[in-house]
DNA sequence: GTTCCTGCAAAATTTTTGCATCAGT
DNA sequence: ACTGATGCAAAAATTTTGCAGGAAC
């Protein structure tokens, strides 16, 4: 079983104690958010799935997303650009963070395990019940570098 | 000379190095974020100025967001409700980050110096010539916790 | 006088919602 | 059958853009 097969029935699981019922909308969003490495756009899911044969309402797309949002299965960021990226948050609480290069917008992927360490210890003394957090850099990808 | 004149000091001294002409919508933009001590949206800056008097158009408030924001001299970050939030970039570089309440949408800042530190250790190690960052916790806050 | 800023209105985008219909239980 | 998910279209909300008039230099 693959590390996406592993999001994807975990998320079809949480959905079915939740209560909700199964759809071929929500299944195509969850099978695609499992196999992707970073996030991705709710317009971009839209039109790959448009592309692959499977196409389906831009108003699934959003409501999907909310559900698994709400269920913390998905995580939600805005690299700068006001669009929302979504992505898979594994069960084990295992994630990375983002990297957004302001002139050409590419995002890089990394994770910092000192981060995480950091984070979860500040967690602590802020009196909020911390559920998440998202972590962006911003700067300027190689090839803007060179340009 | 307070922290903010410090800012909208700054702000204007770069602005006009750089050849930017001066004008009543920018400058009322400015002086709002100078005194704000946390991130507002470009919505809430264009009602505010409304309020007091001093009614701006809406594309001005973000003609000056991006103007400023493309100079550095404001941090643009959403709290996860794919509203921009602006605030003022101490020319110092010290700076908060942000709790946000997912139920109530409150918006509490908070800093850590070990943040800082980790966050620019893992800088350096990113192929991407790192400009700035922003962390953003999810929870619950106090209030929330209670209902 | 020339250039840049500003305001208004229109447009473009992203996201949400109403409602009829269809699929899952 | 009943409940909930889906698609379409309309609406809402945020942000961008074109253009004419006015302020800054």
């Amino acid at each position: 079983m693959s590390h996406s097969d592993k999001w994807t029935d975990h998320a079809q699981n949480v959905l079915k104690e939740k209560g909700f019922s199964r759809g071929g909308a929500r299944d195509a969003v969850i099978e695609f958010l499992g196999r992707q490495d970073c996030a991705t756009t709710a317009q971009e899911i839209h039109q790959a799935l448009g592309r692959e044969g499977r196409a389906i309402g831009i108003a699934s797309v959003y409501r999907s997303l909310e559900a698994l949002h709400n269920l913390q299965l998905v995580q939600r960021f805005d690299a700068g650009d006001g669009e929302g990226r979504y992505e898979a948050v594994a069960p084990g609480g295992e994630h990375h963070h983002h990297v957004v290069c302001d002139e050409c917008d590419r995002i890089l992927p990394f994770e910092d395990p000192a981060l995480e360490r950091v984070i979860d210890k500040l967690a602590e003394r802020i009196p909020y019940a911390i559920a998440g957090h998202d972590v962006v850099l911003h700067g300027r990808c190689p090839d803007c570098q060179k340009a």
